[in-house]
DNA sequence: AGCATGACGGTTA
DNA sequence: TTAACCGCCATGC
């Protein structure tokens, strides 16, 4: 098997996890690692999205991929090459009504407890490690 | 061919 | 408590 096959299905799982952010949340890469089932590999989340396509042709790109309901375990933006990127990613953010407050140093923050979305592991993952304890999960979405 | 980098996260000092 | 280090591996040079 090749290793370009499994980058492949690494990166189509990505997507897959990603889109399943429901509007107006957001979630870490880290834990799309974990969904995807690569825990260790949080960073390669990052460099899916970096690589997410543009062209509205492809089976995954911009329109279809909520990318910007991803961000960093601290709750902010993962500030990247392009200023202008992380700038976009919050305003698409409150775009769709999340709240970005931005720190002293200019950091972009998202209150997780307010619109964090951390599901338990994909039901395709917990069949195989068979977790015998759940951790606890607050998604509390009581808002209309 | 190989080396440096990076949209991260957890662990160690 | 905060700061630094390591792992992980696709992409870019």
């Amino acid at each position: 098997m090749a290793r370009s096959d499994e980058a492949a299905a690494f990166f189509h799982a990505v997507y897959s996890a990603v889109q399943e952010i429901p509007h107006g949340k957001v979630t870490s890469y880290g834990h799309i690692a974990k969904l995807v089932g690569t825990p260790q590999r949080p960073r390669q989340v990052g460099v899916c999205l970096k690589h997410l396509p543009s062209d509205p042709d492809a089976r995954f790109n911009h329109t279809n991929v909520p990318w910007q309901r991803v961000i960093n375990a601290k709750g902010i933006i993962s500030p990247r090459s392009q200023p202008s990127g992380s700038l976009n990613q919050a305003a698409e953010l409150e775009a769709e009504g999340v709240t970005v407050t931005t720190g002293a140093l200019g950091e972009l923050m998202v209150d997780f407890a307010e619109f964090g979305w951390f599901p338990n592991i994909l039901p395709s993952e917990a069949a195989q490690g068979a977790v015998p304890e759940d951790d606890d999960d607050d998604d509390d979405d009581s808002e209309s």
